[in-house]
DNA sequence: CTTTACCTGCCTAACGTTCGGTAGGTAGGG
DNA sequence: CCCTACCTACCGAACGTTAGGCAGGTAAAG
């Protein structure tokens, strides 16, 4: 464990944030799960905000490697709009979980202000590589793009937490296409 | 207190919920406000999923017969789809507080049963609303109301989680226009 | 080459607080 | 006399957090 323990524990409490949420981390399960003790993590991390925000704001980071990838491989913006809503679709996939910047903002009036402020910069990024993309494939001026970045990015969210309420992806899926169907995704 | 204690305690219940979400309803916290001792709950709720359960039924009753009334007194589907989002951004300007609905189906996998489908009603509720009046409006064809209305709730939904997560109503306004311009919404 | 010092990474054991829930009692009205 | 509505006084479990210790490694000093 030694040398990455930091990396197991947070890769850990990510997974379990995306499904019971910041309130949901125990240092109890946590530890368990990455086979030290509870006390053991505050070797790592010096309080449970400490962890919570370090969570968040390596969630983000990841988020803004892959979709950059994703424009960088496909070279192709309106391909990358196409496939932008895979990213929430895989935490549903994967146990079923959501995002973690949308349980952090439902949870926002109890999360410590580190944990909100890494929380925000998720969306931040995402509605910058949204409306960056929306500017390159022509979809909608560069004046209206922010907006309409925001948009799509709070109607994605808001498709994956209803999916979530019933644990099925086929509803994501269905609400995606009803966005393509609407106009607000380029279809 | 006497007649009334159940109905204050659900009222009390609701608002808290919709702060702090289901985990973050105590006993303590929740009889302090209402003014009598945690265990006097215990005779108006068998258990706390029971008072969950009953608060997320009082909420999609209460928000059927608002939708209802709406409709009944404006007599005008178009003026309704506009009013929607409304109903949303009060809860914002009370307090910053989140859709139950919404704050039960990111805490979803914590939920006991119960609770689990009576947050589920709530979008139901709404959605068959939505469905209704857009057909009334002449918005959609009969046959895509439905997967048309559903796009507007889970819509609706993220854009009151992301105005949330800043604290700024405007925020939800911005997107409700956002909304509207890219037709989701009728404009 | 060895001793001393300090480091990392983890441990055990407990702290005080809060949680949902229970047992049993009491005051008052029908 | 009993039912309603509430009370006091707990319970066991879980929570984040702390204190203090122990093994092993590294590195400078004698």
């Amino acid at each position: 464990m030694s040398t990455n323990a930091r990396e197991t524990i947070l890769a850990a409490a990510r997974k379990t944030a995306q499904a019971h949420g910041y309130g949901g981390l125990s240092y109890r399960d946590l530890a368990a799960e990455v086979g030290i003790k509870a006390a053991s993590i505050y070797h790592h991390f010096a309080s449970k905000a400490d962890l919570g925000a370090a969570v968040a704001r390596r969630y983000w980071e990841d988020i803004a490697v892959e979709l950059d990838a994703m424009l960088e491989t496909t070279g192709d913006p309106m391909a990358c709009l196409r496939l932008y809503p895979g990213t929430f679709r895989r935490s549903l996939e994967d146990g079923n979980r959501l995002c973690l910047c949308s349980f952090m903002s439902a949870e926002y009036a109890n999360l410590p202000e580190a944990v909100q402020r890494e929380a925000q910069v998720f969306a931040d990024v995402n509605v910058a590589w949204l409306a960056k993309v929306l500017v390159m494939a022509g979809a909608v001026k560069p004046k209206e793009s922010e907006a309409r970045a925001r948009a799509i990015f709070a109607a994605v969210s808001g498709a994956q937490l209803y999916a979530r309420s019933r644990s099925d992806v086929s509803q994501f899926d269905a609400l995606i296409e009803g966005y393509r169907a609407s106009g607000l995704l380029p279809a």
